[in-house]
DNA sequence: GGTTGCTTCA
């Protein structure tokens, strides 16, 4: 079936291809020019001063000084780069290091590895790992590099598969090494993951750094509750004895952003000036996002107008991310305004000052705008991509303009080939919404063949669809594979499902889905468990049904209480039917909710006397409920006692003369009362 | 001999 084809798609089998670089350079690159980081260059003048064998930028106009350094090397250092140069340079990397690999040490296998990462050439970052796996050349820093690279490569899987086969418990507390695939988890998303890791880690001897605590700390922006997370960080550094720098305190005005925490967000921004770092650009930037939530555009213009004095000019971002506070605000004078000056500063060039406008618009129901500026964007030849077809797309959608919907998913699917789970969600919505059931499964499909997996809001949308196409079975099994994926399926959407399956008999289906919502953490409406209740007594599942009115005893209705006795007594397992007598007699629920002698009782009563004694074996079981009876009120019937009376050869003569007397005891002192 | 964290969109 499609559906479970899709669920099961691994996205860790997500590697990105590394086409071979058919232009690469004769010359290696300086791997430190493409970062204009004050820290990329800070580590190339570092390393100069080693020995390391570092990439040596080979341009005319240093060509001579290299030739005046070359001099003064001894001849196997002089091998040793020119061996790495090779390598690095080679068609063939498997021959380059057959012939070369036995001249490189371990940290110049290092330097070849780290290039290869900058470069993106993962599959040559691969090889050259295994190879060094392989010849035993290999050190920590090698783990570490390669485990950062499979962090920026979207392969966390591989780098926990590395990590895990480290042989060497020691190694494998190495802080850098830890770091690394710390970071490498957060990165792909993974935060819960990272944070059980980092405990592991610790229980085996880990000594976090300031490192580690900042990369979980970033983890923490993208996760719900994650200010509270980063405050147990915080408070956990501080209690190491570590100390919050600039960089972490960009981290952490982040995360206030993303979580709404605006206030907080402020007094951390002066909490870190009070402790000497000066704001940058990070900072006032996470803070005005931070404005952005509450809509706070005095705040943010007052903040803007503080970094302009402070000697900061406002770069794209920070534009960008006033003209989000401007939408949030409702102010789309001035957003439309804003954008206008991104567009004149050069700063408008991709579609992200237009998507927060579009989807501010969309938001309050101004489809019409946000349509034209949609239009205006195309017209001013930026790349609409993924993001400002997803918010058209489900804005259409949400305003009922399905065909539109549709026709824009059509569009984005013929222009663009750069999927990810969140336009598939729209598209998704869109071909669901106009009952387009070629287009869903063909979309399922290409999601399947990209490795995307379905999140929580594709599941929805498809289950959704399937019920409103009566497609009831393909909806649960939808939702089978929602639950094993660990989401937890919205309460109505699940009671839609429910009753749906019912009425299509498809009763252990329908219990099923029931069972995954209460064990989910949601709340549960209470009259639902009547509602199961019913489908199991018409499927006939007793024994289900049964647990359902234990457990729930108190949120179902007496009339419903009455039936599953009935049932149960006439068809259910017959070693239960005490069982199931006295829960109902706990349950404040008395067999007769009015009158222990009525004859609704009492004909359970009967009922459940003939099948002991059309099974005689259950002997025990007759006498058990017997001697239960009177204790409680109740007492059988003339015509029960008579039929016991027959019987009573089967169950002692005596015993049953005893146990009926006192039962006709009963009954009298009832009757008088 | 090696690690690292921060800003905008669905």
């Amino acid at each position: 079936m499609e559906l479970s084809h899709v669920s099961t798609c691994a996205r860790f089998h997500h590697i990105h291809p590394c086409p071979t670089p058919l232009s690469f350079p004769i010359f290696p690159r300086v791997s430190t020019t493409t970062s204009s980081s004050g820290r990329g260059s800070q580590r190339s003048s570092a390393a100069a001063g080693t020995p390391a064998l570092i990439d040596i930028p080979c341009n005319d106009a240093q060509k001579s000084g290299a030739v005046d350094a070359q001099r003064r090397h001894s001849k196997p250092y002089l091998a040793r780069k020119d061996a790495i140069l090779q390598v690095q340079q080679s068609p063939h990397l498997d021959s380059a290091l057959q012939r070369l690999g036995g001249v490189l040490k371990v940290q110049d296998l290092n330097v070849i590895l780290r290039n290869f990462g900058q470069q993106s050439r993962w599959q040559d970052l691969f090889q050259l790992f295994d190879w060094m796996q392989q010849h035993n050349k290999i050190s920590a820093s090698s783990y570490s590099s390669y485990i950062k690279f499979m962090g920026t490569s979207l392969n966390p899987a591989k780098a926990l598969e590395i990590y895990n086969n480290i042989p060497d418990e020691l190694t494998k507390t190495n802080v850098f090494i830890c770091n690394s695939v710390l970071r490498c988890l957060v990165r792909n998303g993974k935060f819960d993951s990272s944070m059980q890791l980092f405990r592991k880690m610790k229980h085996n001897g880990l000594i976090p750094d300031a490192i580690t605590y900042s990369t979980l700390l970033a983890g923490c922006m993208k996760v719900k509750d994650g200010y509270s997370k980063a405050l147990d960080l915080v408070q956990e550094l501080n209690h190491n004895g570590l100390q919050m720098d600039s960089v972490m305190y960009g981290t952490l005005l982040a995360v206030c952003a993303s979580n709404n925490q605006c206030e907080e967000a402020q007094s951390y921004f002066n909490q870190m000036k009070d402790e000497g770092h000066s704001p940058n650009i990070y900072h006032y930037s996470s803070l005005l996002n931070a404005y952005a939530s509450g809509g706070n555009y005095k705040k943010a213009e007052e903040l803007v107008q503080d970094m302009k004095s402070s000697g900061l000019v406002p770069n794209k971002v920070m534009l960008t991310t006033q003209l989000k506070v401007y939408v949030r605000g409702c102010l789309f004078e001035k957003s439309r305004d804003l954008l206008v000056e991104l567009d004149t500063l050069g700063f408008a060039k991709d579609e992200m000052p237009y998507c927060l406008l579009m989807d501010g618009l969309a938001k309050v129901g101004r489809i019409d705008e946000a349509r034209s500026v949609f239009d205006e964007m195309k017209g001013k030849c930026v790349k609409p991509g993924g993001y400002s077809y997803s918010i058209m797309i489900s804005s259409f959608c949400r305003g009922g303009l399905f065909e539109e919907a549709k026709e824009l998913a059509a569009e984005f699917e013929a222009k663009c080939d750069k999927y990810d789970v969140a336009i598939c969600n729209a598209i998704l919505c869109a071909y669901c919404r106009a009952g387009e059931m070629e287009s869903v499964m063909r979309t399922m499909r290409k999601m399947d063949e990209l490795a995307i997996s379905p999140d929580y809001n594709t599941f929805h949308i498809l289950i959704k669809f399937f019920c409103k196409e009566k497609l009831y079975m393909l909806a649960y099994q939808t939702m089978e594979d929602m639950h094993r994926k660990g989401h937890q399926p919205a309460e109505e959407l699940c009671s839609s499902l429910i009753y749906h399956l019912g009425k299509i008999k498809a009763h252990s289906e329908a219990f099923s889905a029931y069972s995954m919502l209460k064990y989910s953490k949601r709340t549960m409406c209470k009259a639902f468990h009547e509602k199961i209740l019913h489908i199991l007594i018409a499927g006939k599942f007793l024994k289900d049904a049964y647990v359902v009115v234990k457990d729930n005893a108190k949120f179902i209705s007496p009339a419903a209480i009455k039936k599953f006795a009935k049932s149960f007594v006439k068809l259910g397992n017959i070693n239960l039917i005490n069982d199931v007598l006295k829960v109902i007699h706990a349950s404040g629920n008395k067999i007769d909710q009015h009158n222990q002698l009525s004859s609704a009782s009492q004909r359970l009563f009967q009922m459940a006397v003939s099948r002991y004694i059309a099974q005689p074996e259950k002997k025990d079981l007759l006498l058990q409920l017997l001697q239960w009876m009177p204790g409680q009120g109740y007492v059988v019937d003339s015509s029960t006692r008579n039929l016991i009376l027959q019987n009573a050869h089967l169950f002692g003569r005596q015993l049953i003369a005893e146990i009926l007397s006192k039962q006709h005891m009963m009954s009298k002192a009832l009757k008088s009362h």
